[in-house]
DNA sequence: CGGAGCGTTGAGCAACGTCAAAAGACGTGG
DNA sequence: CCACGTCTTTTGACGTTGCTCAACGCTCCG
């Protein structure tokens, strides 16, 4: 992420992503309350499981988990990956209290938006609401895409399509598809999203090496096949509600 | 589900269950646009992935599920299971097309409203508005606990776990906490909410019988003891963000 | 009585987890 | 530059969970 150019270091351009959801008008209403930008370390827990939030994330750069903690000293379970654009927390808004913890992965930027702030404008926009409130229904679709993945899908199927749901997201977050991205999720990382251990996903990725379909090392996420990997993963992007249908290079 | 008092036939009374999220005020001016009731017998296709909607649905007795079909004669996963008194499909208001299936389990009666309507009466109340955003995050949060039941609990606690969460759903449904209620599953539903196979969820349920927790059988779901179960399941509602802390005999 | 659908049981097996050790990657300080 | 410690990845051997396949019983209903 570090090698990356910044996103959003212009907060009155709107960047892609899930904010593409936005119209420019909205986008230029919502940006100026994204204030005090904050950023956090590796690893670093960015609020906890029963807070009560008065505020909402939108992360401008950088990877965030949103983690279940099992037990003491056991691995905790993501339930949802965050990436650049999107927000964090926005459920925080109406729902107050939040019943799973959020993590940062990497190195990472946010904005912070109040809720005062946010329940006056949208007491003027009643578009603008509506909008956000899609934006975390396209967040609670990847979510049942996770269910069904997690559930239904062998460890080389669901690695797979994790890996080409990443490939995805971080597409529409630069706005560019790429044969190498940066990979800044270690193999436990990924055991935790997919519910396998990180061992077996060793073993996993060197299969899909194998297959020809990608490679993960050194912080890059190289495609081979894209097509390839898809097949194998049963890719289909239509859960992630992408706001452009456009072809890109 | 048939030998039960149906729930919802005075449309005036506000009912318990999921819209316990709104004031009396609020669902006396919601209930008016819900029309066209209509039945379904169990095995129905409500509604199919991908379909364009223009009307959500509010279940009023029986159960319904959200399904990803898989393969051709494969059996199906479920993202989702919905108790009288929730909406099924709200979320397509703003997102206008499923990602999944839409499936009665059982007998079930819905109620329809319109998005057109909708869109109309809620552009007149902000904080009805706000409330059905609430009502689609509390389903977000649900989907969360399934992710992380699906990918990190073993059978026993899987299937405690959702047997809980049937119980605490009909319990919200219906109003009174009870001993034995009825359960119109069959353990291959069990098998498709859970990721198991419906030999091993049999296996399961005996497991559980045999530790004292609760038994299955003839369409009753009895619970023997409930803070064992709740117990093998490692139970903690809060996902559920249901409307009233109090307690119910 | 016969069939269909559902639940139960058993035997064998594949997928994945566990444990442990070692090798590689990376930064730090000498 | 090397030595060191820490973190991550890889690999192997072995154990366990849960899946597959197949048979049988049960219940309901025509």
């Amino acid at each position: 992420m570090t090698t990356e150019q910044p996103l959003y270091h212009d907060m009155t351009v709107k960047p892609s992503g899930m904010v593409d959801h936005l119209s420019d008008a909205q986008w230029a209403k919502l940006a100026p309350l994204l204030v005090q930008h904050k950023h956090y370390a590796p690893g670093n827990v960015v609020s906890r499981r029963g807070d009560l939030l008065n505020h909402s994330l939108l992360l401008l750069d950088g990877l965030i988990a949103r983690s279940v903690p099992r037990g003491q000293r056991a691995r905790s379970t993501f339930v949802a990956l965050q990436f650049p654009g999107e927000f964090v927390d926005l459920h925080a808004f109406p729902l107050k209290r939040l019943d799973h913890d959020v993590v940062s992965l990497t190195d990472t930027r946010v904005a912070t938006v109040s809720h005062d702030t946010l329940h006056e404008l949208l007491n003027g926009d009643v578009e603008l609401a509506r909008k956000l409130w899609l934006m975390t229904l396209v967040d609670a679709s990847i979510h049942r895409h996770w269910v069904m993945r997690n559930s239904a899908m062998r460890a080389l199927a669901r690695v797979a399509n994790f890996l080409c749901e990443f490939d995805a997201r971080m597409t529409a977050a630069y706005g560019v598809e790429r044969q190498s991205l940066p990979f800044s999720l270690r193999q436990t990382d990924i055991a935790d999203a997919t519910g396998l251990t990180s061992v077996h996903v060793s073993r996993t990725l060197r299969e899909l090496r194998e297959h020809g379909c990608c490679s993960v090392t050194g912080g890059k996420l190289l495609i081979h096949d894209r097509n390839g990997l898809h097949k194998v993963g049963m890719f289909e992007a239509a859960y992630l509600y992408m706001p452009e249908p456009e072809a890109v290079i």
